[in-house]
RNA sequence: GCCGAGGUAGCUCAGUUGGUAGAGCAGCGGACUGAAAAUCCGCGUGUCGGCAGUUCAACUCUGUCCCUCGGCA
């Protein structure tokens, strides 16, 4: 059988990836669904500051992965990669182009081409690392790690909270090194993928991500933090790293004004999408597609698919 | 007009007894294998307001001019 042909779009944050998806041309041979990659937008409760696609948006097309989970449910690279690869099928059995839309490019990473087949690690072990990790610093578990594993040591910085909790509750969960785990084969989706990625000065998105933002509060943005607050109080809960979401929660608690926590989402905001930029650029086969003319985004999927 | 306080990196400011300057934030670049809108790393030449003077040497001392902010008129 041959590979499930796919489309993506990535880029920075506000470039208006999920217009264009919307908007691809209507003489392609199959219409799309769009099927999100975005870690954020996938939480019911967050779909004004989140950027979830409008309920008229989605009456244009069908859309999966959006606002399905709540606040305190976290979704991991290869959860996301189930539940795609899950979705791509249902949309092409619909006789739909799948189009993946989103931000989030180590979750599209890890769909195209696989992740380590490292088990799941039991909660106890991680609950002690994370502990640990809290109490001594990721310092102190880098310096075991690199008699441990000292390959995967000298890759990652002993500054990094994450990764090095990561490489020990995989040592401790598994009895095996990341070093080892990589060396595995990486089981990966069987999806022919066109990558497309949206450019743009950082300078002139600025200005679309202010108004993004008074657009977003001038829908409500505000209650909904409100609401979620009142739902979800743990600051811990994944919805809460969700940029705009942690600012007005600061506001609602009396930290910031409105005005500070405005500044504030947007600086994180432009932050993040500089971050998403740097991450496209180094993204094998990518083919750019300036911001200023979506309309190249459906010629080169025309191409693609008569190619 | 007078008195006072200032004019140093895009912004807020440090700068010890004269030896041509450094932090935070912003910005830029990068990494990224199960938290990824997360996590982490690297990058600081700027007429030290202008001009003149003292000095081997002035952001640092002196004079003068310009500008800003207070207060008094």
């Amino acid at each position: 059988m041959a590979p499930t042909r796919i489309v993506s779009i990535l880029g920075p944050t506000g470039v208006g990836k999920s217009a264009a998806a919307l908007d691809l041309p209507m003489d392609l041979p199959e219409r799309p669904g769009i099927i999100n990659f975005d870690s954020r937008q996938v939480y019911a409760d967050a779909p004004l500051i989140t950027a979830q696609p409008s309920a008229e948006e989605r009456a244009r097309a069908p859309h999966w992965l959006y606002g399905f989970l709540e606040p305190d449910q976290g979704l991991d690279a290869a959860g996301f990669a189930t539940l795609a690869a899950k979705a791509i099928g249902e949309c092409a059995a619909q006789g739909r182009l799948p189009v993946l839309v989103g931000g989030t490019g180590f979750y599209l990473k890890v769909l195209l081409e696989g992740i380590a087949p490292i088990p799941s690690i039991p909660d106890e072990v991680r609950q002690a690392v994370l502990e640990r990790v809290e109490q001594e610093g990721p310092q102190a578990l880098h310096a075991e790690l690199e008699r441990i594993d000292p390959d995967y040591a000298r890759v990652i910085h002993p500054n990094d909270t994450q990764r090095n909790a990561r490489a020990m509750e995989v040592w401790l969960g598994t009895g095996q090194t990341m070093t080892h785990w990589h060396s595995q084969a990486h089981p990966a989706g069987e999806f022919q993928a066109l990558k497309l990625a949206f450019t743009v000065d950082l300078d002139e998105l600025e200005p679309r991500l202010a108004e993004r933002i008074e657009a977003m509060l001038a829908a409500g943005a505000l209650d909904e933090a409100r609401t979620l607050l009142d739902k979800c109080p743990d600051q811990e809960a994944p919805v809460w790293s969700a940029i705009g979401c942690a600012e007005l929660r600061a506001h609602l608690e009396g930290e910031l004004s409105l005005d500070q926590a405005k500044h504030l989402w947007l600086k994180n905001t432009r932050a993040y999408a500089k971050r998403q930029l740097t991450w496209c650029r180094r993204e094998k086969d990518i083919v750019w597609v300036e911001a200023s003319d979506p309309a190249a985004l459906g010629r080169a999927v025309a191409d693609w698919l008569a190619g």
